[in-house]
DNA sequence: AGTTCGCCTTGACACAGATCAAAACGGGAG
DNA sequence: CTCCCGTTTTGATCTGTGTCAAGGCGAACT
């Protein structure tokens, strides 16, 4: 089922998303662990990462670029399960096989950590395996909150709760602290925004269009998003206007 | 915002859910500190067990009867996020709020134990943190097979989907080992299946209506459900015959 | 036995989004 | 510059599910 192109593997002595990832707070001598077992890999866009059923060689965090997380019908009907921006974590300690599709939408770039060690170090670092607790109850909250978004919004409300997340997302890695007029780069084709929000791509095409025509975004070419006034995309989401996402 | 009856806190020596709980896997002198910081508490079918936002005081088992996990939008759209089982844990260590509102769809009782205790006990006992983690990533496995449910199954598969997921944890529970002619009783009014599926309650209605003239299920009342051939109803669901969950 | 109330079923119709089809756009290769 | 190919837009039509409305059924109470 496997047949990736050998990617390239390069070593590298200083994970540039350690504030976020598993690493963060650990003590010199932990990274120096985490630096023996860790090595980094690049995927060009549509490439896919790992296949549902495979084996799983490492975790990883997304260094740079998005990758998405699918899952797939016999009939061919797919359904993205996540998105996974730069500082995001990929893969489940204690698990021999991967539960979902992994597939870079951009080109991406990841940090991996060989699994077996890793669990080891799990089981002796119990701050990492609490932080790895507190990152998949974060991802809980976020599913579950796709599944509102997937069961009772409509397709512009669903829209406009992507373009959310990802402008929250871009934001928070920009340190941007104002979410006045954001600008960012849209990494997906309309094909798998339909795939993440349970639409067609012509749906989500008329839509982009319709958001556009009223002002809610600003379309610079196909991908590059501006976001004028983001508690109005809150509101055309249907989300509370004080912007926090449920805690 | 919380208006409950005061609820009837009793003792309990026993705790029966024990084999797939936190408790599980437990030392004798760990389970003597969890029996000091539990309770049982019993809800009556409507009743709200814990409002969204609300302040956590425990976290908890359910014991007996079905709890549900609803997340609700500012005009009344409501979606199920959740479904609790006898078994199932409710509740997050380290966080002070509930992200969910919680109701008992049929009567419940719970066993609760204390939060910051509990969450001292977490602590200073690898296996227990360990054994959470492994049930959130349950947890999340399943709330990311019901994206699919949601976003690309139609009101029939959706249907079928969710007896499916059903009958099987009745089963497990009963340690019935074989699938076939499977009897239940569905405890979800037809309203609260809608909000799980993200459908109206009349489209329920009428695809159970279909269901039960294709003779997919047998319905005795309206509640008690018989699925005379399983695998009919997974191919129904759209899922593999195999009848295996995505791990 | 009759009434009431909550839950469920069924029907008629409307509409959001899917489907099918064609054309426009845009970037890379030659 | 032009051609080509993947992506996106737009249009026309179809359909599954929502919406509104009426009626049925069973359990609890008088």
């Amino acid at each position: 089922m496997t047949q990736m192109t050998a990617p390239d593997f390069k070593e590298c002595s200083d994970c540039p998303i350690r504030h976020r990832a598993v690493c963060a707070r650990c003590e010199a001598d932990e990274l120096a662990r985490l630096e023996e077992i860790k090595y980094y890999r690049s995927f060009s866009a549509g490439q896919t990462i790992i296949w549902a059923g495979d084996q799983m060689q490492f975790v990883a965090s997304v260094v740079s670029g998005v990758a998405t997380l699918t899952q797939t019908m016999e009939d061919g009907r797919r359904q993205m399960v996540g998105l996974l921006l730069p500082s995001d974590f990929v893969g489940r300690p204690r698990r021999e096989r991967a539960s979902y599709t992994v597939t870079a939408a951009s080109d991406v770039v990841m940090c991996c950590f060989r699994r077996k060690p890793f669990e080891q170090l799990i089981d002796t670092t119990p701050h990492i395996a609490h932080r790895l607790l507190e990152m998949t109850l974060d991802e809980l909250d976020a599913a579950r909150e796709w599944m509102l978004v997937l069961g009772r919004k409509n397709a512009r409300e669903k829209i406009a709760s992507l373009l959310a997340i990802i402008a929250r997302r871009i934001a928070d890695l920009d340190d941007t602290t104002d979410y006045e007029g954001i600008s960012f780069d849209l990494m997906l084709t309309r094909e798998a925004m339909s795939d993440y929000l349970g639409l067609t791509l012509e749906t989500v095409s008329r839509q982009m269009s319709a958001l556009k025509k009223d002002g809610v975004i600003i379309l610079d070419g196909k991908r590059q998003i501006i976001v004028p006034d983001m508690s109005r995309l809150l509101e055309e989401a249907g989300d509370d206007s004080d912007g926090g996402l449920v805690d």
